[in-house]
RNA sequence: GGGCUCGUAGAUCAGCGGUAGAUCAUCCCCCUGGCACGGGGAAGGCCGCGGGUUCAAAUCCCGCCGAGUCCA
């Protein structure tokens, strides 16, 4: 990804490329591997590859071996760069060495390596760069979608010359063994070869900066193919942001040199071609993004536009602070700012470490990770404990022998870890929660309270020490593990149903079974709407009703995946050579939790919810079995409750709820003018108001018992007649406002603040309109008695 | 996974502790033979939801919900 940018413009660069190599395992003798004895190693491996070149026609006197120490992954050893006229075809890697903190060798990543008794020849290739090579086009792109390139030329308009065509042609030539790190670099390399075909550079970036774009454009384009094809979903997390990157790039390039087609018939070109079959939703996904990205950049437009404004007034250019704040917060290119602002005469302060200021805005925060690797020492010595929940998972009750029991002090309530030779107990993974039970003795009974894997070892805790070296009976609290179960077959089924509504491309993101709910994150690019809820449920509870068997099978893993894909690893991928198997009814996945036999036990299936936890995964909250009808139950109280409250059926609760809402604002709306005609009923009739004379100007200071809105509003009227208002109120505690008529030189800031004081509070506002209070309601009529001398105070001053 | 921004009238946004605003759209009136324009007016707001701070919260703080964006 960081050669993004040379993509199009060295003629070799492409952004996804398809891998080969072939390896071989050679092992020493006296090891008790399944291949003894050497394969092939170095001097072999060479030839095999000089003889693969020859095949191609390739003059090996054209080629370069380039040896380095090579590290990777855990393993080190010698590797050779094979390369052809400045093009590195093949990596060939022979590991010998494997990670050790006691190895006699250290090498360039600083760690220390030893000898293994295994040596694995690892080659790669990269499909593209051969095929560019047997094909003898100008640039790797015509090699390997020379249809796409016609097209884009094609739709863009560009026709060359004979002479433009051959000088193209050898530019590409050349360009092609350029390693190019940055923009100056572009500009050097372009000079150096114009001036080797003896053109002008001008001329030679007429010619060749239209095409660099249309293989970019070509080559994002099947980076989304592949990217989409595969299912990734755009985000803006993980690998769903890069693809919302490529995407928002390849329409910027696009648009650029002026590409009519829309960007998802590009992209399906390029899909068509990989042979993808979801062709309909990949399509649909970048029409979706295109729209997004469209609204981002109108968004982004009207907020450098008031920006331009603003600083076009103040006359000063944008400063990088706002370049930086637009781009980070707000996806905006600091070029589409440049572009903006000039239009508005504006200029643009860029910095020239523009990503290096977004980068400061990122540092810190780096969560760290506390690793209790304490447990894991202790029970490492403890064997395997035997796992019978996977034998018969509808058995409650087992026997077993205690092996250890650790006392533990730092845990509240659970006291014991408890270790048995075998056990029924599921403790906590894939996203289902540990058994709850008990184990018994005949002397005694101790709670199992949580269960966790520990290496190989399953750990009860629980709150009693059964006795190491007593035989003990174990019972699983049935009806915990029996929704466990529900919910664990649910979520198989769920997620089938959401596949065949919402498309292929949907995949877990993660999921959670509870004791009353479950819950399943997959990816998706849009919301749920309520429709596809009804129909997942719909199809979900056919499988139920359906009544299939769920059955669980132990696969090499080899076989489980050339049998049904790698979309079995819908809840990740498993450790071990094994994997097992669960088939619920059309549904097959790897899977290490808990299930019942057939899909009718789940009873029902109940959608709760749907959310968006982020961009481009939606949760599907569900409850099955009891817990199902315990949520429906939950929510019907709460329509009774609510019917019950206004008094009707609950089929009549939406309208009427309407209604009483509508009639509520309309309400509150007579409300607000009645106080306003009050306020000035009580203004003009000037009831028990105390009129005081100001220096000509007349003052009212007056006490009404109401809100706030109603102070104001006897304000404003007796400001309108032209008097200072003094108006207080003791509804709750003691409030007051005072309004001041233009041009009389009293500040009612100053003269609330005064009487607030006194009623232990405070206010303030502008000079002509202040309001304020304090908690002290009885002392109201004292602060209002004092309200004249304040008056005459502020405009002594 | 982490950071940042934004939720205010139907739409786009301003206000950022002290009386909720502008523009467009809507409706009415005026201007004109009619339309575009222009002029005048009206209607339209749980200021996303819930807590807290404060005499006072659209505004400050916390949590939730929703939208967006950048980085790994």
């Amino acid at each position: 990804m960081q050669d993004i940018d040379n993509v199009g413009k060295t003629g070799r660069h492409t952004m996804a490329f398809e891998m080969m190599g072939h390896h071989a395992f050679n092992a020493d003798e006296g090891t008790d591997y399944a291949y003894e004895g050497e394969v092939y190693w170095k001097e072999e491996c060479v030839a095999y590859c000089e003889g693969f070149f020859e095949r191609f026609g390739v003059d090996l006197e054209e080629l370069v071996y380039i040896e380095y120490p090579w590290c990777g992954g855990g393993n080190a050893g010698p590797a050779l760069e094979v390369i052809y006229r400045g093009l590195e075809l093949a990596t060939l890697v022979f590991m010998s060495m494997e990670r050790d903190p006691d190895g006699e060798y250290e090498l360039h990543d600083g760690n220390s390596y030893s000898l293994m008794d295994r040596r694995i020849v690892d080659t790669g290739y990269g499909l593209e760069r051969w095929t560019w090579m047997s094909q003898g086009t100008p640039t790797v792109y015509e090699a390997i979608y020379p249809e796409m390139i016609d097209t884009l030329t094609e739709s863009v308009g560009i026709e060359h010359t004979e002479e433009e065509a051959a000088i193209v042609h050898d530019a590409a030539r050349l360009s092609g063994t350029l390693d190019i790190d940055d923009v100056d670099d572009v500009e050097a390399a372009r000079a150096e070869i114009a001036g080797e075909l003896g053109v002008d550079v001008d001329r030679l970036r007429a010619l060749v900066e239209p095409l660099e774009d249309i293989y970019a454009i070509a080559d994002h384009s099947r980076t989304l193919a592949y990217m989409l094809g595969d299912g990734i979903v755009p985000s803006n997390v993980g690998t769903g942001y890069l693809a919302r990157m490529v995407l928002r790039r390849l329409k910027r390039l696009a648009d650029g040199v002026g590409v009519d087609a829309p960007l998802d018939e590009l992209v399906d070109i390029q899909a068509e071609r990989l042979g993808y079959q979801n062709r309909d939703t990949v399509r649909e996904v970048v029409r979706t993004e295109v729209e997004k990205y469209r609204e981002t950049l109108a968004r982004g437009e009207r907020r450098v536009e008031s920006l331009a404004e603003e600083y076009a007034r103040e006359g000063v250019p944008i400063p990088a602070g706002e370049l930086v704040e637009l781009y980070d917060s707000h996806g905006i290119q600091p070029d589409t700012v440049e572009e903006i602002a000039s239009e508005h005469g504006v200029d643009v302060a860029a910095p020239d470490d523009f990503y290096a200021l977004v980068a400061d805005r990122h540092e810190g925060g780096q969560a760290e990770e506390t690793v209790d690797s304490e447990d894991e020492r202790r029970f490492t010595d403890l064997p395997e404990t035997d796992r019978l929940y996977y034998e018969d998972q509808s058995r409650m009750e087992f026997e077993a022998m205690v092996l250890a029991v650790i006392e533990r002090e730092d845990r509240e309530g659970a006291d014991y870890d408890v270790v048995l030779d075998q056990t029924m107990f599921y403790p906590e993974g894939g996203g289902q929660p540990a058994d709850h039970g008990t184990l018994s003795t005949d002397d005694l009974t101790v709670d199992v309270l949580d269960v966790q894997q520990v290496g190989d070892v399953v750990v009860h805790r629980t709150d009693g020490d059964p006795g190491t070296g007593e035989f003990v009976r174990g019972t699983i609290d049935r009806e915990r593990r029996m929704r466990h179960m529900r919910h664990h077959t649910a979520t198989h089924i769920v997620g089938h149903a959401a596949r065949q509504v919402l498309g292929e491309h949907i995949r877990q993101a993660g999921a959670q079974k509870g004791t009353d709910s479950a819950r399943l994150d997959v990816q998706h690019y849009e919301s749920v709407t309520e429709e596809e809820v009804t129909a997942i449920e719909r199809r979900a509870n056919n499988l139920v009703m359906a009544d299939e068997r769920v059955t669980q099978e132990w696969l090499d893993r080899n076989e489980a995946e050339k049998r049904h894909g790698f979309d079995i690893y819908q809840g990740g991928i498993p450790e071990g050579e094994q994997v097992r198997l669960i088939q619920t009814g059309p549904d097959t996945q790897a899977c290490g939790g808990t299930h019942v036999s057939y899909t009718g036990e789940v009873g029902t299936i109940k959608l709760l919810n749907t959310e968006r936890v982020q961009d481009g995964v939606v949760r599907l909250s569900y409850a099955a079995g009891e817990a199902a009808i315990e949520a429906v139950q939950r929510t019907e109280r709460r329509l009774a409750a609510t019917a019950d409250v206004l008094d009707v059926s609950p089929a009549e609760v939406p309208e009427t709820a309407e209604r009483f809402f509508e009639e509520w604002k309309a309400r509150g709306k007579r409300i607000e003018q009645l106080k306003e005609e009050l306020a000035q009923a009580r203004a003009s009739g000037g009831d028990d108001g105390e009129e005081v004379d100001l220096d000509g100007t007349s003052a009212v200071v007056q006490r009404l018992d109401g809100d706030m809105e109603q102070l104001r509003a006897t304000a404003n009227a007796l400001v309108e007649e032209g008097k200072v208002a003094v108006v207080g109120s003791a509804a709750d505690g003691a409030q007051f406002v005072v309004a001041v008529p233009d041009g009389v030189a009293v500040d009612a800031g100053d003269v609330v603040g005064k009487l607030a004081r006194r009623v232990g509070g405070g206010g303030g506002g502008p000079p002509e309109f202040a309001q304020g209070g304090g908690p002290d309601g009885e002392a109201l009529e004292e602060a209002l008695a004092e309200a004249p001398e304040i008056l005459h105070e502020g405009l002594g001053d």
